[in-house]
DNA sequence: CCGTTCTTTTGGATCGATCCAATCCCAACC
DNA sequence: GGTTGGGATTGGATCGATCCAAAAGAACGG
């Protein structure tokens, strides 16, 4: 470690520059890994780096250059694995380019996402990875594009009217991941489907309804069987119950995460019923947890600290380059196939037959 | 919604000024919220603000003031939601003071541990809130004095020889938590009792540690039954399948955290067994979902949100006044008694000579 | 030896707020 | 009427890096 300065003065630039016979501007070219300057003068200013301990100072670099390399980071609830992990994975690719983020969660409240945006505003972050709080209006967007702050939307977006550039946005492909469930549960014979959760109204919620209903609709089945309800494990627990005590009870029931699908599987357990025996029961995220319950449960994987990373990357590019045209990335989802839903596609073959004959 | 500048130049305090018709300093008072000014002329400059859509430069601020109104926040996992929460915590007090979190999850990794560290110093933050990484050495805190760096470390913290200063910090008392457990187990008619998880060395393994053993042997029961594991479902949920098996099992289990107390459960489940009939269990925490499991789990409270609070106090206390004294603030940690031990107070007085007969 | 080109280095101006000592204003008091 | 005092306001210097145009130095051919 090299030792501190001996005084409480701030090390500046010009010491640097004093100590290592150069000029101010050559130290800040050799701070900033300039191809400009000689190895050997690049040797010498590093040396005086260590020798003084020197200590960068960002602030000052940021009113000159008004480049802040910090990002903010905006996610609706960080206490939510699913969230936390996608954060992880924003910082993991920012970290590398020599960013920090700011991070917020905003509990879907508009009111703190809209104060949050503000303060990142004064603090001239290079930009913001947002996760729109529910009910988030076109107009936010339009705002920070005023601001000409940019930013990309993750794992949800909000819909702009169309001729209007999108904005970027990176997520996992949710429709397809419920369709793909719903072709699994019917080719194992199943007819009657409730699909479980989603009161609130954002894209991840209107996706994974249509991937629903247009797969069940393909199947001429009904379509009409999905539940709103919050998604936490009570509100599973307690919807399963009344479910399954309504004059049609369906036999699977698609969650509209593995949050919901744990309180399903809890419900039956307190019915003394079990998932995949008594009720086809699947999620959507693939939480480590998911692996780990009894049975395992089958679910579509969304791989948030992926759609982290791309969204960071994807923040980088429109940072480097304002003007590029709107980019949407749209990870696959694919689904995994566990206990919970009944019967793996292996063993599906000889049930089929079975599952014809009800 | 102000109109947006006309042009793309970024307005500034003198813009402000000339549109008001006072001067640049008076501005500033007026948006730092100084009593010096005169009400009349306050109201006059907010109006120029609003009317000219000004934002205000904190990174300009900075600089001259060298204060930044930014705080780092270093947690060891934030995708487990115990952190996540006590994160948030922190944020809230933070957010009312008007400072913004540089959050990042260092993955117990000392060496990302310390890079951060590094750039929150150049990015000029007036604090830190640190829950330090497994292994993190004395010589980490003292780096932090020396650097002037305003530091609260949270829920862990590392010891420093007598003498020395120890340092701010805020955490739960997880001591007696694990000593109320171990009281309430006994009174049960306990004997053997089992401690689960906690390989790494830190404080917040020390304390519980320290707690199960002087419970232990303060009823003279054998307090070597303590077993190093990772704190994951997974390893709760293989470490409980080869306890029972051995020679002389224990007849309750209490476990380093929910996390772990819910893989024993899935554990005892996979064999057919039942928390609460077959083995008493209890963890630590209270997540959400220790109330929702079935049986729903014994468990100490620790109030991760409100460590964060007190934390954010504790730093601000301590950015506002360096040289004040450490102090230590430890929170209150409540068993919560639910159905995974066996048998709750109220119902236990009859079992309790049951228990004794055998 | 000079002009040309290319590489490397430099001093001064600059970013936009805050600090501070000085000034201004106006009422109160002797 | 002059002086004092306190509240309100101000202009200029300042924080520490980056930008930029220009200079210095090196290399080389004619």
């Amino acid at each position: 470690m090299p030792p501190s300065p001996p005084d409480r003065m701030r090390l500046t630039l010009k010491d640097v520059a004093a100590r290592a016979g150069v000029s101010r501007a050559t130290v800040s070219l050799v701070l900033r890994d300039s191809p400009l300057v000689a190895a050997e003068t690049r040797d010498r200013v590093r040396g005086a780096v260590d020798a003084l301990g020197y200590v960068y100072n960002r602030g000052a670099a940021t009113l000159r250059s008004s480049r802040t390399k910090t990002i903010g980071l905006l996610v609706t609830d960080l206490s939510n694995p699913f969230f936390a992990e996608m954060a992880i994975g924003v910082d993991r690719v920012m970290e590398a380019e020599g960013y920090v983020s700011f991070l917020v969660s905003t509990g879907e409240s508009l009111e703190r996402q809209e104060r949050f945006l503000r303060r990142m505003r004064e603090q001239g972050v290079d930009g913001v990875v947002l996760c729109p709080a529910t009910g988030t209006a076109p107009g936010l967007v339009r705002m920070l594009r005023e601001w000409s702050l940019p930013c990309v939307q993750a794992l949800r977006c909000v819909t702009l009217p169309p001729g209007e550039e999108p904005g970027d946005y990176a997520g996992a492909d949710y429709r397809s991941g419920v369709e793909e469930t719903v072709e699994h549960l019917v080719r194992l014979g199943h007819r009657r489907i409730a699909f479980i959760g989603g009161e609130l109204l954002h894209s991840a919620t209107r996706e994974r309804w249509a991937g629903f209903r247009d797969a069940m609709r393909r199947h001429g089945l009904d379509d009409g069987l999905i539940l709103r309800t919050p998604l936490t494990r009570r509100a599973g627990a307690e919807t399963i119950g009344s479910l399954l005590d309504s004059s049609d009870p369906p036999s699977a029931a698609i969650c509209f995460n593995d949050i919901v699908a744990f309180g399903v599987m809890l419900g039956l357990e307190r019915r003394g019923l079990r998932a995949g025996r008594d009720l086809a029961v699947t999620g959507v995220d693939d939480l480590p947890d998911a692996a780990l319950t009894e049975p395992p449960l089958t679910t579509v994987s969304t791989l948030p600290r992926l759609v982290g990373e791309e969204s960071a990357r994807l923040l980088l590019r429109r940072i480097a380059e304002p003007e590029r045209r709107s980019e949407r990335i749209v990870l696959p989802a694919r689904l995994v196939l566990r206990a919970s839903c009944g019967v793996t596609r292996q063993a599906a073959a000889p049930l089929l037959a079975q599952a014809a004959l009800r």
